[in-house]
DNA sequence: ATTAGCATAAAGTCTAGACAAATCGGAGCA
DNA sequence: TGCTCCGATTTGTCTAGACTTTATGCTAAT
Protein backbone atom coordinates (compact mmCIF):
# COMPACT_ATOMS: atom_id res chain seq x y z
CA UNK A 1 0.00 0.00 0.00
CA UNK A 2 1.27 3.31 -1.00
CA UNK A 3 0.19 6.29 1.63
CA UNK A 4 -0.87 4.10 4.77
CA UNK A 5 1.79 5.43 6.64
CA UNK A 6 2.24 4.33 10.52
CA UNK A 7 0.02 6.23 12.55
CA UNK A 8 1.14 8.13 15.74
CA UNK A 9 -0.46 8.41 19.07
CA UNK A 10 -0.52 12.54 17.95
CA UNK A 11 -2.77 11.91 15.01
CA UNK A 12 -4.56 9.44 18.02
CA UNK A 13 -4.97 12.26 20.04
CA UNK A 14 -5.91 14.92 17.04
CA UNK A 15 -8.73 12.20 16.23
CA UNK A 16 -9.64 11.81 19.63
CA UNK A 17 -10.31 15.48 20.03
CA UNK A 18 -12.63 15.42 16.59
CA UNK A 19 -14.71 12.79 18.33
CA UNK A 20 -15.13 14.65 21.42
CA UNK A 21 -16.00 18.28 20.00
CA UNK A 22 -17.92 16.74 17.49
CA UNK A 23 -20.41 14.78 19.51
CA UNK A 24 -19.40 11.13 17.97
CA UNK A 25 -18.61 10.85 21.77
CA UNK A 26 -20.88 12.76 23.48
CA UNK A 27 -19.89 14.26 26.92
CA UNK A 28 -20.67 11.57 29.66
CA UNK A 29 -20.13 8.87 27.77
CA UNK A 30 -17.96 6.04 27.52
CA UNK A 31 -15.49 6.04 24.36
CA UNK A 32 -14.06 2.43 22.91
CA UNK A 33 -11.60 0.74 25.16
CA UNK A 34 -8.01 0.60 24.14
CA UNK A 35 -7.77 -2.99 22.32
CA UNK A 36 -10.85 -1.59 20.49
CA UNK A 37 -9.22 1.51 19.46
CA UNK A 38 -6.16 0.32 18.69
CA UNK A 39 -7.52 -2.19 16.07
CA UNK A 40 -9.35 0.19 14.57
CA UNK A 41 -6.76 2.40 13.76
CA UNK A 42 -4.24 -0.64 13.21
CA UNK A 43 -1.53 -0.38 16.14
CA UNK A 44 -0.48 -1.33 18.74
CA UNK A 45 -2.30 -0.36 22.74
CA UNK A 46 0.90 0.96 24.12
CA UNK A 47 0.40 4.33 21.21
CA UNK A 48 -3.60 4.67 21.87
CA UNK A 49 -2.61 4.35 25.57
CA UNK A 50 0.13 7.28 25.12
CA UNK A 51 -2.58 9.47 23.22
CA UNK A 52 -5.73 8.97 25.96
CA UNK A 53 -2.91 9.11 28.88
CA UNK A 54 -2.15 12.51 27.48
CA UNK A 55 -5.79 14.03 26.83
CA UNK A 56 -6.43 12.59 30.55
CA UNK A 57 -3.74 15.05 31.74
CA UNK A 58 -4.81 17.70 29.63
CA UNK A 59 -8.52 17.22 31.52
CA UNK A 60 -10.56 15.99 28.60
CA UNK A 61 -11.22 12.32 29.73
CA UNK A 62 -11.63 10.60 33.13
CA UNK A 63 -9.98 7.19 32.95
CA UNK A 64 -10.78 4.27 35.65
CA UNK A 65 -9.27 1.02 35.52
CA UNK A 66 -12.48 -1.52 34.72
CA UNK A 67 -15.11 1.29 34.42
CA UNK A 68 -13.09 2.54 30.95
CA UNK A 69 -12.84 5.92 29.54
CA UNK A 70 -15.45 8.90 30.27
CA UNK A 71 -15.74 12.20 28.22
CA UNK A 72 -15.54 14.88 30.82
CA UNK A 73 -18.69 16.73 30.33
CA UNK A 74 -17.05 20.36 31.59
CA UNK A 75 -13.49 19.48 30.22
CA UNK A 76 -11.42 20.91 32.90
CA UNK A 77 -8.68 23.16 30.87
CA UNK A 78 -5.95 24.05 32.71
CA UNK A 79 -3.58 27.15 32.46
CA UNK A 80 0.25 26.59 32.82
CA UNK A 81 2.72 29.65 33.77
CA UNK A 82 5.85 29.44 33.58
CA UNK A 83 7.67 30.96 36.53
CA UNK A 84 10.52 32.82 35.56
CA UNK A 85 13.14 34.02 37.53
CA UNK A 86 12.45 37.87 37.43
CA UNK A 87 16.11 38.78 36.17
CA UNK A 88 14.98 36.52 33.24
CA UNK A 89 11.38 37.75 32.51
CA UNK A 90 13.31 41.36 32.66
CA UNK A 91 15.98 40.62 30.30
CA UNK A 92 13.62 38.59 28.13
CA UNK A 93 12.02 41.89 27.49
CA UNK A 94 14.62 43.36 26.18
CA UNK A 95 14.77 45.41 28.90
CA UNK A 96 18.53 45.84 31.62
CA UNK A 97 17.78 44.21 34.89
CA UNK A 98 19.24 45.88 38.25
CA UNK A 99 18.71 44.95 41.72
CA UNK A 100 18.55 46.62 45.27
CA UNK A 101 18.80 45.82 48.72
CA UNK A 102 16.00 48.01 50.49
CA UNK A 103 16.52 46.54 53.94
CA UNK A 104 17.87 43.69 56.12
CA UNK A 105 17.33 42.42 59.74
CA UNK A 106 16.50 39.29 61.64
CA UNK A 107 13.60 40.91 63.46
CA UNK A 108 11.49 38.23 66.16
CA UNK A 109 9.31 36.41 64.07
CA UNK A 110 5.70 37.81 63.71
CA UNK A 111 3.56 35.39 64.73
CA UNK A 112 1.56 35.53 61.15
CA UNK A 113 4.29 34.48 59.55
CA UNK A 114 4.86 31.31 62.31
CA UNK A 115 0.67 30.23 61.82
CA UNK A 116 1.45 30.84 58.46
CA UNK A 117 4.56 28.48 57.88
CA UNK A 118 3.62 26.26 61.14
CA UNK A 119 7.06 27.62 62.54
CA UNK A 120 8.20 27.00 66.55
CA UNK A 121 8.19 29.79 68.97
CA UNK A 122 12.03 30.04 68.44
CA UNK A 123 12.13 29.88 64.86
CA UNK A 124 14.75 32.37 63.44
CA UNK A 125 13.79 34.42 60.60
CA UNK A 126 15.92 36.94 58.30
CA UNK A 127 13.74 39.94 56.44
CA UNK A 128 14.56 41.40 53.04
CA UNK A 129 12.99 44.16 51.36
CA UNK A 130 14.34 44.33 47.86
CA UNK A 131 13.17 46.42 44.71
CA UNK A 132 13.87 44.41 41.23
CA UNK A 133 14.24 47.44 38.64
CA UNK A 134 13.84 46.77 34.38
CA UNK A 135 15.77 49.70 32.71
CA UNK A 136 14.84 52.85 34.89
CA UNK A 137 11.59 51.32 36.06
CA UNK A 138 10.60 49.57 39.29
CA UNK A 139 9.50 46.32 38.27
CA UNK A 140 8.70 43.93 41.20
CA UNK A 141 9.11 44.80 45.21
CA UNK A 142 9.98 41.73 47.37
CA UNK A 143 8.86 41.60 50.76
CA UNK A 144 10.94 38.35 51.99
CA UNK A 145 11.04 35.97 54.98
CA UNK A 146 13.84 33.34 54.82
CA UNK A 147 13.37 30.93 57.81
CA UNK A 148 17.27 30.05 59.15
CA UNK A 149 16.58 27.25 60.74
CA UNK A 150 15.98 25.76 57.28
CA UNK A 151 18.56 27.70 55.83
CA UNK A 152 21.58 28.41 57.88
CA UNK A 153 23.58 29.46 55.19
CA UNK A 154 21.83 32.43 54.15
CA UNK A 155 22.18 34.35 57.69
CA UNK A 156 26.28 34.77 55.92
CA UNK A 157 24.98 36.69 52.69
CA UNK A 158 24.23 40.09 52.71
CA UNK A 159 22.35 40.56 49.27
CA UNK A 160 23.23 43.26 48.71
CA UNK A 161 24.52 42.26 44.91
CA UNK A 162 22.27 38.66 44.47
CA UNK A 163 18.88 38.80 45.13
CA UNK A 164 17.49 36.22 47.84
CA UNK A 165 15.43 34.70 45.20
CA UNK A 166 18.47 34.15 42.47
CA UNK A 167 20.32 33.15 45.69
CA UNK A 168 17.77 30.79 46.83
CA UNK A 169 17.24 29.32 43.35
CA UNK A 170 20.96 28.36 43.54
CA UNK A 171 21.68 27.18 46.88
CA UNK A 172 19.00 25.83 48.06
CA UNK A 173 16.54 23.27 46.17
CA UNK A 174 12.95 22.85 46.97
CA UNK A 175 10.23 20.47 46.45
CA UNK A 176 6.96 21.91 46.85
CA UNK A 177 5.71 25.57 46.43
CA UNK A 178 2.22 27.56 47.04
CA UNK A 179 1.99 30.63 44.54
CA UNK A 180 -1.28 32.77 45.92
CA UNK A 181 -2.21 35.42 42.77
CA UNK A 182 -4.19 38.37 44.29
CA UNK A 183 -4.86 41.88 43.17
CA UNK A 184 -4.24 44.88 46.27
CA UNK A 185 -4.09 48.69 47.52
CA UNK A 186 -0.73 49.69 47.65
CA UNK A 187 -0.06 50.89 51.08
CA UNK A 188 2.18 53.79 51.32
CA UNK A 189 5.34 52.65 51.62
CA UNK A 190 5.21 49.86 48.46
CA UNK A 191 3.64 52.53 46.48
CA UNK A 192 6.95 55.24 47.30
CA UNK A 193 8.95 52.06 46.22
CA UNK A 194 7.22 51.64 43.12
CA UNK A 195 6.58 54.85 42.57
CA UNK A 196 2.70 54.93 42.23
CA UNK A 197 -0.27 56.64 43.98
CA UNK A 198 -1.16 55.28 47.20
CA UNK A 199 -3.96 52.77 46.63
CA UNK A 200 -2.69 52.27 42.99
CA UNK A 201 -3.61 48.65 42.15
CA UNK A 202 -1.13 46.16 42.49
CA UNK A 203 -1.00 42.81 40.97
CA UNK A 204 0.79 40.82 43.37
CA UNK A 205 1.90 37.09 44.06
CA UNK A 206 2.88 35.31 47.20
CA UNK A 207 4.79 32.20 47.02
CA UNK A 208 5.81 30.04 50.29
CA UNK A 209 8.42 26.83 49.70
CA UNK A 210 8.98 23.87 51.16
CA UNK A 211 12.01 21.68 51.27
CA UNK A 212 9.73 18.20 51.68
CA UNK A 213 8.15 19.57 55.13
CA UNK A 214 10.28 22.18 56.09
CA UNK A 215 9.50 25.60 55.21
CA UNK A 216 11.89 27.48 53.39
CA UNK A 217 10.59 30.83 52.61
CA UNK A 218 7.89 33.19 52.49
CA UNK A 219 7.93 35.88 49.99
CA UNK A 220 5.15 38.73 48.92
CA UNK A 221 5.90 39.82 45.17
CA UNK A 222 4.42 43.48 44.35
CA UNK A 223 4.37 44.01 40.81
CA UNK A 224 4.64 48.03 39.08
CA UNK A 225 1.12 48.76 38.03
CA UNK A 226 -0.14 47.48 34.86
CA UNK A 227 2.07 44.17 34.84
CA UNK A 228 0.04 41.12 33.23
CA UNK A 229 0.39 37.82 33.19
CA UNK A 230 -0.47 35.62 30.05
CA UNK A 231 -0.76 32.38 29.07
CA UNK A 232 -2.20 30.61 26.14
CA UNK A 233 -3.76 27.24 26.10
CA UNK B 1 16.52 -12.78 44.93
CA UNK B 2 14.18 -11.63 46.85
CA UNK B 3 13.27 -8.03 47.67
CA UNK B 4 14.31 -7.64 44.15
CA UNK B 5 11.05 -5.60 42.95
CA UNK B 6 11.15 -4.17 39.19
CA UNK B 7 11.65 -0.55 39.48
CA UNK B 8 8.95 1.61 37.90
CA UNK B 9 9.38 4.91 35.60
CA UNK B 10 8.46 7.00 38.98
CA UNK B 11 11.43 5.70 41.07
CA UNK B 12 13.30 6.32 38.09
CA UNK B 13 12.48 9.78 38.37
CA UNK B 14 12.76 10.21 41.95
CA UNK B 15 16.11 9.13 41.77
CA UNK B 16 17.06 11.44 38.66
CA UNK B 17 15.56 14.50 40.71
CA UNK B 18 17.55 13.42 44.38
CA UNK B 19 20.80 12.93 42.12
CA UNK B 20 19.84 16.77 40.64
CA UNK B 21 19.28 18.20 43.96
CA UNK B 22 22.30 17.01 45.37
CA UNK B 23 24.06 18.08 42.34
CA UNK B 24 25.35 14.44 41.33
CA UNK B 25 24.87 15.61 38.22
CA UNK B 26 25.42 19.37 38.57
CA UNK B 27 23.59 22.09 36.72
CA UNK B 28 24.29 22.76 33.25
CA UNK B 29 25.66 19.18 32.88
CA UNK B 30 25.26 16.14 30.50
CA UNK B 31 23.36 13.42 32.54
CA UNK B 32 24.64 9.87 31.02
CA UNK B 33 22.30 8.64 28.13
CA UNK B 34 19.44 6.42 28.61
CA UNK B 35 20.93 3.42 27.36
CA UNK B 36 23.45 3.92 30.65
CA UNK B 37 20.92 4.42 32.86
CA UNK B 38 18.97 1.78 31.91
CA UNK B 39 21.23 -0.61 32.11
CA UNK B 40 22.58 1.28 35.74
CA UNK B 41 18.72 0.42 36.82
CA UNK B 42 18.40 -3.11 35.26
CA UNK B 43 15.21 -1.76 33.15
CA UNK B 44 14.05 -1.46 29.57
CA UNK B 45 15.49 1.68 27.95
CA UNK B 46 11.56 3.03 27.63
CA UNK B 47 11.54 2.82 30.76
CA UNK B 48 14.09 5.27 31.47
CA UNK B 49 12.52 7.55 28.28
CA UNK B 50 9.56 7.86 30.14
CA UNK B 51 10.74 9.05 33.54
CA UNK B 52 13.26 11.67 31.24
CA UNK B 53 10.47 12.78 28.82
CA UNK B 54 8.42 13.18 32.47
CA UNK B 55 11.20 15.86 34.47
CA UNK B 56 11.45 17.15 30.93
CA UNK B 57 8.29 18.41 30.72
CA UNK B 58 8.79 19.56 34.60
CA UNK B 59 10.82 21.66 33.44
CA UNK B 60 14.08 20.05 35.25
CA UNK B 61 16.22 19.14 32.11
CA UNK B 62 16.65 19.63 28.86
CA UNK B 63 16.67 16.58 25.67
CA UNK B 64 17.84 17.07 22.30
CA UNK B 65 19.19 14.21 20.16
CA UNK B 66 22.16 13.49 19.91
CA UNK B 67 23.06 16.04 21.94
CA UNK B 68 21.58 14.57 25.32
CA UNK B 69 20.26 15.58 27.97
CA UNK B 70 21.25 18.22 30.19
CA UNK B 71 20.29 19.47 33.90
CA UNK B 72 18.66 23.07 33.38
CA UNK B 73 20.84 25.48 35.68
CA UNK B 74 17.70 27.51 36.69
CA UNK B 75 14.50 24.84 36.32
CA UNK B 76 11.31 26.05 34.86
CA UNK B 77 8.48 25.56 37.39
CA UNK B 78 5.26 25.48 36.21
CA UNK B 79 2.15 26.69 38.10
CA UNK B 80 -1.03 25.10 37.14
CA UNK B 81 -4.17 26.55 37.29
CA UNK B 82 -7.83 24.42 36.94
CA UNK B 83 -10.05 27.18 35.25
CA UNK B 84 -13.39 26.01 36.68
CA UNK B 85 -17.10 26.79 35.55
CA UNK B 86 -17.30 30.22 37.91
CA UNK B 87 -20.64 27.99 38.67
CA UNK B 88 -18.87 25.07 40.17
CA UNK B 89 -16.06 27.34 41.56
CA UNK B 90 -18.72 29.24 43.94
CA UNK B 91 -20.65 25.95 44.57
CA UNK B 92 -17.31 23.77 45.40
CA UNK B 93 -16.98 26.86 48.37
CA UNK B 94 -20.23 25.87 49.75
CA UNK B 95 -22.08 28.67 48.85
CA UNK B 96 -24.59 28.78 46.83
CA UNK B 97 -24.59 30.09 43.20
CA UNK B 98 -26.89 32.94 41.88
CA UNK B 99 -26.82 34.51 38.26
CA UNK B 100 -27.84 37.83 37.01
CA UNK B 101 -27.77 39.58 33.37
CA UNK B 102 -27.36 43.06 33.76
CA UNK B 103 -27.10 44.19 29.68
CA UNK B 104 -27.34 42.25 26.47
CA UNK B 105 -27.34 44.34 23.39
CA UNK B 106 -25.62 43.90 19.52
CA UNK B 107 -23.53 47.18 19.31
CA UNK B 108 -21.49 48.26 16.50
CA UNK B 109 -17.92 46.49 17.03
CA UNK B 110 -15.72 48.55 18.68
CA UNK B 111 -12.45 49.26 16.90
CA UNK B 112 -10.23 48.12 20.01
CA UNK B 113 -11.87 44.95 19.86
CA UNK B 114 -12.12 44.43 16.39
CA UNK B 115 -8.64 44.85 16.30
CA UNK B 116 -7.90 42.48 19.44
CA UNK B 117 -9.63 40.18 17.80
CA UNK B 118 -8.85 40.52 14.19
CA UNK B 119 -12.52 40.70 13.21
CA UNK B 120 -13.49 41.87 9.91
CA UNK B 121 -15.25 45.70 9.56
CA UNK B 122 -18.66 44.13 9.14
CA UNK B 123 -18.66 42.04 12.41
CA UNK B 124 -21.75 41.12 14.39
CA UNK B 125 -21.29 40.99 18.09
CA UNK B 126 -23.49 40.68 20.73
CA UNK B 127 -22.25 42.60 23.95
CA UNK B 128 -22.98 40.81 27.57
CA UNK B 129 -22.97 42.30 31.36
CA UNK B 130 -23.71 39.55 33.85
CA UNK B 131 -23.44 39.29 37.50
CA UNK B 132 -22.44 36.17 39.75
CA UNK B 133 -22.73 35.40 42.96
CA UNK B 134 -21.76 33.80 46.00
CA UNK B 135 -24.86 33.40 48.31
CA UNK B 136 -25.69 36.90 48.27
CA UNK B 137 -22.20 38.72 47.85
CA UNK B 138 -21.15 40.02 44.15
CA UNK B 139 -18.36 37.29 43.25
CA UNK B 140 -17.74 38.26 39.68
CA UNK B 141 -18.58 40.98 36.93
CA UNK B 142 -18.37 39.54 33.62
CA UNK B 143 -18.41 41.66 30.34
CA UNK B 144 -18.15 39.58 27.37
CA UNK B 145 -19.06 39.83 23.49
CA UNK B 146 -19.50 37.25 21.57
CA UNK B 147 -18.26 36.94 17.83
CA UNK B 148 -21.97 36.32 15.72
CA UNK B 149 -20.13 35.32 12.77
CA UNK B 150 -17.85 32.49 14.43
CA UNK B 151 -21.37 31.56 16.82
CA UNK B 152 -24.75 32.38 14.97
CA UNK B 153 -26.47 30.41 17.51
CA UNK B 154 -25.78 33.00 20.07
CA UNK B 155 -28.43 35.44 18.62
CA UNK B 156 -31.17 33.61 19.51
CA UNK B 157 -30.25 32.96 23.23
CA UNK B 158 -31.70 35.97 25.80
CA UNK B 159 -28.77 34.61 28.05
CA UNK B 160 -31.19 35.82 31.47
CA UNK B 161 -31.09 32.21 32.92
CA UNK B 162 -27.83 30.53 31.63
CA UNK B 163 -24.76 32.57 31.90
CA UNK B 164 -22.98 32.89 28.79
CA UNK B 165 -19.69 30.95 29.95
CA UNK B 166 -21.39 28.28 30.67
CA UNK B 167 -23.70 28.03 27.29
CA UNK B 168 -20.63 28.47 25.57
CA UNK B 169 -18.90 25.51 27.05
CA UNK B 170 -21.88 23.21 26.47
CA UNK B 171 -22.62 24.26 23.01
CA UNK B 172 -19.15 25.65 20.83
CA UNK B 173 -16.09 23.83 21.38
CA UNK B 174 -13.17 25.91 21.12
CA UNK B 175 -9.28 24.83 20.48
CA UNK B 176 -7.36 27.76 21.93
CA UNK B 177 -7.74 30.20 24.67
CA UNK B 178 -5.35 33.34 26.11
CA UNK B 179 -5.60 33.91 29.61
CA UNK B 180 -4.33 37.40 30.83
CA UNK B 181 -4.12 38.39 34.61
CA UNK B 182 -3.79 41.51 35.63
CA UNK B 183 -4.54 43.96 38.38
CA UNK B 184 -7.16 46.94 38.15
CA UNK B 185 -8.64 49.85 39.70
CA UNK B 186 -12.39 49.26 40.39
CA UNK B 187 -14.19 51.79 37.52
CA UNK B 188 -17.53 53.57 39.01
CA UNK B 189 -19.77 50.84 37.16
CA UNK B 190 -17.76 47.85 37.56
CA UNK B 191 -17.46 49.20 41.59
CA UNK B 192 -21.11 50.18 42.04
CA UNK B 193 -22.03 46.32 40.57
CA UNK B 194 -19.53 44.93 42.72
CA UNK B 195 -20.23 46.88 45.88
CA UNK B 196 -17.32 48.17 46.27
CA UNK B 197 -15.39 51.65 46.35
CA UNK B 198 -14.46 53.22 43.14
CA UNK B 199 -10.60 52.51 42.95
CA UNK B 200 -10.69 49.55 44.34
CA UNK B 201 -7.94 46.52 43.60
CA UNK B 202 -9.30 44.01 41.32
CA UNK B 203 -8.41 41.05 40.14
CA UNK B 204 -8.96 40.76 36.43
CA UNK B 205 -8.92 37.52 33.84
CA UNK B 206 -9.33 38.53 30.37
CA UNK B 207 -9.90 35.52 28.10
CA UNK B 208 -10.01 35.25 24.53
CA UNK B 209 -10.90 31.70 22.85
CA UNK B 210 -10.70 30.51 19.01
CA UNK B 211 -11.60 27.86 17.16
CA UNK B 212 -8.67 26.57 14.75
CA UNK B 213 -8.34 30.64 13.93
CA UNK B 214 -11.82 31.92 14.38
CA UNK B 215 -12.28 34.24 16.93
CA UNK B 216 -15.38 33.00 19.51
CA UNK B 217 -15.64 35.20 21.93
CA UNK B 218 -13.50 37.87 24.58
CA UNK B 219 -14.42 38.48 28.27
CA UNK B 220 -13.26 40.51 30.70
CA UNK B 221 -13.99 39.08 34.34
CA UNK B 222 -13.78 41.35 37.11
CA UNK B 223 -13.56 39.85 40.71
CA UNK B 224 -15.24 40.74 44.09
CA UNK B 225 -11.78 42.83 45.89
CA UNK B 226 -10.15 39.80 48.19
CA UNK B 227 -10.24 37.15 45.67
CA UNK B 228 -7.23 34.81 45.56
CA UNK B 229 -6.18 32.23 42.97
CA UNK B 230 -3.74 29.67 44.66
CA UNK B 231 -1.88 26.70 42.93
CA UNK B 232 0.45 24.56 44.22
CA UNK B 233 3.44 22.85 42.36
C1' DA C 1 -32.30 -7.74 51.70
C1' DT C 2 -27.61 -7.39 52.68
C1' DT C 3 -23.01 -8.47 52.52
C1' DA C 4 -18.76 -10.85 51.50
C1' DG C 5 -16.04 -12.82 47.92
C1' DC C 6 -14.61 -13.58 43.56
C1' DA C 7 -14.09 -13.59 38.50
C1' DT C 8 -13.27 -10.33 35.07
C1' DA C 9 -12.60 -6.26 32.40
C1' DA C 10 -10.11 -2.22 31.71
C1' DA C 11 -6.36 0.74 32.28
C1' DG C 12 -1.35 0.98 34.00
C1' DT C 13 3.14 -0.48 33.39
C1' DC C 14 7.17 -3.03 31.76
C1' DT C 15 10.20 -5.50 28.21
C1' DA C 16 13.07 -6.28 24.19
C1' DG C 17 13.68 -5.00 19.95
C1' DA C 18 13.23 -2.10 15.87
C1' DC C 19 13.23 1.89 13.07
C1' DA C 20 12.86 7.21 12.65
C1' DA C 21 14.50 11.81 13.14
C1' DA C 22 17.52 15.27 14.59
C1' DT C 23 21.88 17.09 15.03
C1' DC C 24 26.79 17.26 16.04
C1' DG C 25 31.30 17.02 14.22
C1' DG C 26 34.46 15.70 11.10
C1' DA C 27 36.03 14.59 6.23
C1' DG C 28 36.40 16.10 1.85
C1' DC C 29 36.03 19.58 -1.50
C1' DA C 30 35.84 24.31 -3.68
C1' DT D 1 39.22 29.34 4.72
C1' DG D 2 34.71 28.11 4.36
C1' DC D 3 31.13 25.14 2.73
C1' DT D 4 28.65 20.77 2.01
C1' DC D 5 27.76 16.29 2.83
C1' DC D 6 27.78 12.18 5.53
C1' DG D 7 28.21 9.03 9.37
C1' DA D 8 27.49 8.34 14.20
C1' DT D 9 25.03 9.18 18.27
C1' DT D 10 21.16 10.14 21.02
C1' DT D 11 16.50 10.78 21.83
C1' DG D 12 11.67 9.85 19.89
C1' DT D 13 8.37 6.64 18.72
C1' DC D 14 6.23 2.22 17.62
C1' DT D 15 5.26 -2.92 18.15
C1' DA D 16 3.69 -7.20 20.23
C1' DG D 17 3.28 -9.29 24.13
C1' DA D 18 3.14 -9.99 29.13
C1' DC D 19 2.07 -9.06 33.76
C1' DT D 20 -0.12 -5.86 37.47
C1' DT D 21 -3.55 -3.15 39.71
C1' DT D 22 -7.97 -1.58 40.48
C1' DA D 23 -12.76 -1.38 40.46
C1' DT D 24 -17.05 -3.42 38.97
C1' DG D 25 -20.77 -6.24 39.15
C1' DC D 26 -22.27 -10.88 39.82
C1' DT D 27 -22.86 -14.91 42.91
C1' DA D 28 -23.50 -16.99 46.89
C1' DA D 29 -23.90 -17.06 51.65
C1' DT D 30 -25.87 -14.85 55.65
Amino acid sequence: MVGTKRISYQDIKALALKRIRNKTWPPGSIMPGEVDLAEEFGCARATVNRAMRELADEGFIDRKRKAGTRIKSSPTRHAKFAIPLIRDEIENSGETYRYALIRRDTPKTPDWLRARLALSLQADILHLKCLHYAGSKPFQFEDRWINLDAVPKAAGQNFDIIGPNEWLVQEVPFTDAELTFSSLSADLQTSELLGVSEGAALFTIERITWLETRPITFAKLHYFSGYQMTSRL
